[in-house]
DNA sequence: CTAATTGTCAAGCTAATACTTAAGTATTTT
DNA sequence: AAAATACTTAAGTATTAGCTTGACAATTAG
């Protein structure tokens, strides 16, 4: 899985329409994918289902959703392209399995703002302590 | 902060309409928001940002992201909701500060997510052991 | 072989959303 | 006091997206 953390390319040039503005062009990172498919909750609640329950297929995944097949399809897309599941077509069952390494993107990035953020905490009591 | 890990809520009773369903009547939790709120790319940058060069105004947000300060404002209103940013007014300044804490649901989701697949596989490493 | 099951794909529908503008308020500077 | 600055709020716009249906294909069961 490609590593491109952080959120570069999500600006545009100057807009000229009033509207939402269109998904930019430079190609997602893989730290977009996976905050983008966690960010609906119907897709965790799909990786959920399948690291407590292990690989289940299709129908299973939609029928506790209330969902039609197709919209399980659809999330599965998302989190194919991600990184964070893993599906298998075997006859005519497609098997859907949690990928542990897809989440270590999300760590990384929490990482890195915890200890950016602690860096300056402390710069900021080191200035205070030489005030005393 | 609430604390209510999970993706509980997100699936409502059986739906009378094609459309794209409407918000679930469940409260949303802590978990919830705090994705959703990382889920865009405008507001991962805004949090980047604050944790690496520390409080700065909603125009200094703005500038660099090219958009208008109402645009800063209303994602700011979501960040400040899920826990992950806290902004303080003093005179015409706002200043806009990363909240460490509130990444804390991430990683015990993320967390979670790990340790129930870890034991599966462990459970499944014994089957194989027993079968030889 | 037919019927049932599982999934796929395309198109449609409706709600959400990320931005904008415009008008206004409050504070600070000149 | 007027002008500039920083933000706020409401409403509008265009795009995205999460769901559905319908038609179809492939596999399995009877």
């Amino acid at each position: 899985m490609t590593d491109r953390s952080g959120s570069g390319g999500h600006r545009p040039a100057a807009r000229l329409s009033k509207g939402r503005p269109s998904e930019s062009a430079r190609p997602a990172s893989g730290v977009d994918r996976v905050f983008h498919a966690l960010g609906d909750p119907t897709r965790r609640a799909i990786v959920e289902k399948l690291s407590s329950e292990g690989p289940v297929s299709v129908s299973q995944l939609a029928a506790p959703l209330l969902i039609t097949l197709a919209a399980v399809v659809q999330h599965l897309q998302v989190l194919e392209v991600s990184g964070l599941v893993r599906t298998e077509k075997v006859g005519r069952v497609r098997t859907c399995r949690m990928e542990p390494a897809g989440l270590m993107l999300i760590e990384q990035w929490v990482s890195e703002r915890r200890s950016l953020w602690q860096r300056r905490f402390d710069r900021l009591g080191d200035l205070l302590a030489e005030e005393e």
